[in-house]
DNA sequence: ATCCTGAATTCATTTTTTGAACTCAGTTCG
DNA sequence: CGAACTGAGTTCAAAAAATGAATTCAGGAT
């Protein structure tokens, strides 16, 4: 992806300095968003919820997750609208609360996609363990970058298109 | 993205308990890249090095990192290879270093909008400062699960296909 | 009445992060 | 020449966050 509008003559070899970003961290969905994935467990969480693991203990055991730590990344992804909690009981006990997956957060699972497309190809020597693929096709998936009609685009001919400055 | 084959004739309404991932914790690209990305400032070094600002100084005045922790996350970019290290001189001075984003960080950066996407969507009120618009064309550019041979699929028809099962 | 279970919460310890000060090698200023 | 400056780090004490173990809590089961 190409960051500045160059100019077809001199794509230029050392690019000019850029020292600021051209958009203010609390103006940047990105950074936004980084509020809430960017720590050790979020994401590994939602990855969870993927596969259908939906309850605190499970989710506990499989992760390694201390419960004070899960129990607040659970609020914290409710509260943001990626899961959804909801009464169950198991037989005849109390009842308890599973935390599933919401549309929302389904939105975001592209994000953990991504990653795992590239976790895959450079953090891993062998075949990775699991494929995204069509359902009704069984073909292989992988993330893109498409127009709104469809059409895939190459990293390479995709830029930022600046709409609004930094303020700060 | 359904996750089980579900049969056509029934749906479960509460899905059948999952209490375990298919795939184990260390055999996961996804859980790998989480260790890599799940911090608070990977992710916006990454995102500066997409807007082009590549020097200690620039990064820190942006991020408002501390000295350590940016010196620290550096050397650990560079070692996952999203970031090269590049010697340069500012008018006479002494020989520096710049940080740029590498072939294979530029593949991370998909991740990058996917949360971008993700966060201007759900995280913010008002319209999102900036755009990933195709360059030729500046047609506004969205992420989406592709087929091999560029086909868009939505998410509702992609599932997870495991082939290797966890060991633990 | 006691034990068990899932889901937390509490709390002392460990780890990580922070921010401020210091270093270092060269540069410019007076 | 010496003083101050610069970018890029290190060092280090203080603050914040994460951990893991023990405890709590509300039922149900024995």
């Amino acid at each position: 992806m190409s960051n500045s509008d160059a100019k077809p003559d001199s794509p230029p070899r050392t690019p000019r300095r850029v020292s600021q970003t051209p958009v203010a961290m609390d103006d940047c969905g990105m950074a936004r968003a980084t509020d809430l994935f960017g720590d050790r467990w979020t994401l590994l969480i939602l990855r969870e919820a993927l596969y259908g693991v939906t309850r605190f203990e499970d989710l506990r055991a499989d992760l390694g997750i201390p419960r004070a730590a899960l129990s607040q990344r659970l609020d914290r992804m409710v509260g943001a609208g990626l899961l959804s909690r909801h009464p169950y009981r198991e037989g005849a006990s109390r009842t308890r609360h599973e935390y599933r997956m919401t549309d929302q957060g389904m939105e975001a699972v592209i994000v953990l996609v991504a990653l795992m497309d590239w976790g895959d190809r450079y953090l891993r020597d062998d075949t990775p363990p699991i494929d995204v693929v069509e359902a009704a096709t069984g073909d292989k998936l992988s993330i893109a970058l498409t127009t709104q009609d469809g059409r895939v685009v190459p990293l390479k001919d995709a830029k930022m298109n600046i709409l609004r400055h930094r303020k700060a």
